[in-house]
Order: C-alpha cells, then structure tokens, then sequence
DNA sequence: AGTCTAACTATCCATGGATG
DNA sequence: CATCCATGGATAGTTAGACT
C-alpha cells in the first residue's frame, strides 16, 4: 500500500485531466484512464497509483508528455522528501542539484523500473533519492577534505583563527596534472585495448553453446530463465555454463598473460646484457 | 573429462509492521 | 504521519556429487 504524501497537492497545470486523457488514448492504456479517473475524485491518495502508471506508460512508449505529467505530479513530493534526507546530511548538498539528477535517473533508466504494485513508483524513486542524496553528500565531503599535514588552525600573535575549508575549483586547469592526465588515459587505453585482445582470443575458444550463453547473459542481459528455453537444457545448467565459461576465459587470459610478462622479462633482461659494458679486469 | 542437477549461500530490493 | 528496520522473495553465484 502507497504512503502518499500528507502534503497538499497543488494542481501544477489546469488542464491536467484533459491530458491525461489524451495521453491514456494515445497509449491505448485503459489502466491509465481508470488511474486518471480515480486520481480526479482522490488526488490526494491516488498519486502514487497514478504516478505508477505513468511510469509503466513512460517505460514501455518513451512518451514525452509522460515523463512531463510525472514531474508535474511529483517534483514538489521530491524536494520535500529530498530536503528530509539533507537533514541527515552534514555536507553542503544543493537540493536543485539533487532533483535534477533524480528525476534525469528516473528518465535515463526506466527499465529498471517494475510496477509490481500501486506504490510501485514512490518506492523506486524513494531508492533514487536516498542514493542521489548520498552520492552528492560524499562529492561534497571529498571536495572539502584537506591533506593530513595541512594545518587548520593558525595564529596571528595573540589572534588564532581556524582555516575555512573551501570547495575546489573544478574548473581549475593544472597542466602538470592535466599532461600526467593524459599520460595515465594512454596507458589505460592500451592496457584496456591488450586486455580485449585476450578476452576476445578467450573467448573465441570456447564452445558455440558457451559462446551464445554468454553472450545472452552479459550482451543482452538476459536472466537465466529466459536465456534457458532458447538455447536448451534448464535454468541451472545456464548458471553452470556461464560459470564454466568465465572459469576458462579467466584461465586462458592468465596463461597468456604470464607468457606475455615471461617474454617481457627476457626481452628487458636481453637488452640490459646488450647495453652494458663488460666489467674491466 | 565434461556436463547436468540440486542444494546452498550471497545480494539486492520491495514490503509491511514497529516506533517515535 | 514519517521513518526505521526486519523480513522474505527473486536472482545470481558457487559447490558437490551423479551421470555420460
């Protein structure tokens, strides 16, 4: 059963009902125009249901007017539960920034989203915000975290002053930072690079069966249930195909990866009895 | 040796009752 | 009423033993 809010809810555009309608015509969703019928009679207990199907509506069609009926609906339920969490917060967290990345998680991944129940929406979206929340609150700790051997307290004579702990300047440009920057980017792209080299020659290796299972689990992300009727055999036995299968590609990646650091090895070794001089007698 | 199955553990997430 | 927290369901990952 959805909580709603206690907080009266003021009607954001007047012509709400009418394009609801629109909408639940459009979608050809029954579900929707009885949500929408009920929502007008209650508004102030049938949101969450109402924001549900919205929701499902917004996921399955990508429906634009959707996902604006939604944050009409909604955007003053999540400042509010927003400022909540910030009360737990001790770092400066801007609460606009927080709506805006909720309800840009709300638009970026609606099938994560499962209406299994009225409350359905009001549930996912409390997860959202907590994290969002949290996730903002520790970019502000970070920003405001001084090395150790930083002094915060200095004196002026008699005077003592405790040092203010600034946010960062992201925008600052160092370029001692920024060519070590790059540097370390190239390296990690050609470690990533040599890294899918072996992965792919690995799983080039295995079997036909092998090679579609996983390519349903972690390609397509397909759960176990699912990827079973397709390729044959039951749920379980794709758990144990995909296991074997990561099991040979992990073995295969660490026998070419310690041919690779044995030839390095002899070539670094090679070239150091190359370069240096015979030791005078 | 390779494959399948069942059983167990771990983790995530939604839910609903308890609490202040 | 808002929030916390224990609980249970769903799913993934792992292990062990039976079977071909």
């Amino acid at each position: 059963m959805g909580k709603s809010s206690s907080v009266e809810w003021k009607p954001v555009s007047e012509d709400l009902a009418e394009r609801l309608q629109i909408l639940a015509d459009q979608v050809a969703d029954q579900d929707l125009a009885d949500e929408a019928d009920l929502f007008q009679t209650n508004p102030k207990t049938r949101r969450d249901a109402l924001s549900t199907s919205l929701m499902k509506t917004f996921r399955d069609s990508g429906s634009k007017e959707a996902f604006t009926l939604l944050y009409e609906l909604n955007y003053h339920d999540f400042q509010r539960r927003i400022y909540h969490h910030l009360r737990r917060v001790y770092n400066p967290v801007d609460a606009s920034d927080v709506l805006q990345e909720v309800f840009f998680n709300v638009y970026r991944y609606p099938f994560n989203f499962k209406p299994n129940s009225a409350s359905a929406f009001r549930n996912w979206t409390h997860t959202i915000i907590r994290n969002t929340v949290l996730k903002y609150s520790r970019k502000a700790q970070r920003n405001r975290t001084l090395p150790f051997d930083t002094p915060n307290r200095y004196s002026f004579g008699d005077q003592e002053d405790f040092m203010v702990q600034e946010p960062e300047d992201t925008q600052a440009v160092n370029p001692l930072a920024y060519t070590e920057n790059l540097e370390e980017e190239e390296a990690v792209g050609r470690a990533w690079y040599l890294y899918l080299q072996l992965y792919l020659e690995a799983f080039r290796s295995l079997s036909p069966r092998e090679k579609r299972v996983l390519h349903l689990t972690e390609v397509e992300g397909l759960p176990y249930r699912e990827i079973a009727p397709l390729v044959g055999g039951r749920p379980a036995n794709m758990k144990m195909i995909v296991f074997r299968a990561r099991q040979r590609i992990f073995q295969r990646m660490k026998a070419r990866f310690q041919l690779f650091e044995g030839n390095l090895r002899r070539f670094r070794r090679d070239r150091w009895q190359e370069t240096t001089p015979e030791p005078l007698n």
